[in-house]
DNA sequence: GCTAGCATGTAAACGGTTACATGATTAG
DNA sequence: CTAATCATGTAACCGTTTACATGCTAGC
């Protein structure tokens, strides 16, 4: 997630990496650093990767900037990732929401399709929180009010999401048939 | 996250590690397994810690169940996490969720109101994801449709919870003025 | 004079994932 | 007979968090 978006927000436009911590941060809503001790070892992993070149600028502050910008294979790579999406990054809502801040970059509406159905077909799987004697239980049948609480929200959630994805995806395949 | 889990299903029965990964692996909503690899560990830790208690009983299959039951330090630090939540269970969503489905365990309706309120304080603030020379964009001003709909449904979501709780904690407040 | 912001990093500890390892029972 | 389920664990790897470390500039 975090190599994520360090190659989408690069693929808009060259960053130093203060600026793209900035980014990333806000990427959660409320804005909530990253901790450099993750950001920096991951710019210096996407560095010997071939993915991101450096160019050193002088800064505001005393120490130089060093402008981050993708390299060819650092595009190939986001785009790659776009298009074949992790598990977890279809799976965990919030990692699919960073996965679609991204997903205009990918150039073929019919492969950004795909990404929404993969999403929406693992939403359409029957989603159960909680077993007694081995069924699910409903929100109804819950007598605790959080449990029913946390399952009334879920449900909710998972409904406007289903919704979004199927209209986008009729969207999509009208631009692409 | 997983300490969590662990030490709010133990305290409503005992039960062995195999049939607690199942409970664990239920509550992402969509069956997801808790990797052995964390679980283990994780009972070890507790167990070490003086929060488990272990007994030996003879399973369905050939290796016999390890019956893991809370002890009254378990139980005082299940209680303790959850009057006292750590920062990311009252700012991610997913962990906040599993937080509220042990929420019930707190003796006190008040603690219970503190809780939430501490959610509702967080969610009040205003997010936002991105932002164009400096000041924060709106749905309506991205051209993007993907980076539109991320914002529109991280924005219902975000209504609705707020709802459910402000509903919530006043219902508390009633019962314990 | 001090704090906040700009700007970069490293090191230790912690926890999670993946893969490995074993073995019995039950249902198809 | 073979796959799934029951049942427990370990080891290597990987990435994140937390804390440490440094130093300049601008505004109060």
């Amino acid at each position: 997630m975090l190599t994520l978006s360090i190659l989408g927000f690069l693929a808009e436009e060259p960053l130093h990496a203060y600026e793209l911590r900035t980014r990333i941060s806000g990427l959660s809503g409320h804005v909530r650093p990253v901790s450099d001790g993750a950001l920096y070892p991951a710019l210096n992993r996407l560095h010997k990767a071939g993915f991101l070149a450096r160019e050193e600028m002088p800064g505001r502050g005393a120490t130089p900037r060093q402008v981050l910008s993708l390299t060819p294979e650092g595009h190939a790579e986001l785009i790659a990732r776009l298009r074949e999406p992790a598990d977890v990054e279809i799976t965990d809502r919030n990692s699919f929401l960073v996965l679609l801040a991204f997903l205009g970059r990918l150039p073929n509406p019919a492969d950004q399709a795909r990404v929404l159905r993969r999403r929406l077909e693992f939403m359409n799987q029957p989603a159960s929180y909680f077993y007694a004697d081995g069924r699910p239980l409903r929100a109804a049948e819950t007598a605790d009010p959080f449990r029913k609480g946390m399952l009334t929200l879920a449900a909710a959630t998972s409904r406007a999401d289903r919704a979004w994805l199927e209209a986008m995806i009729a969207t999509l395949e009208h631009e692409s048939p």
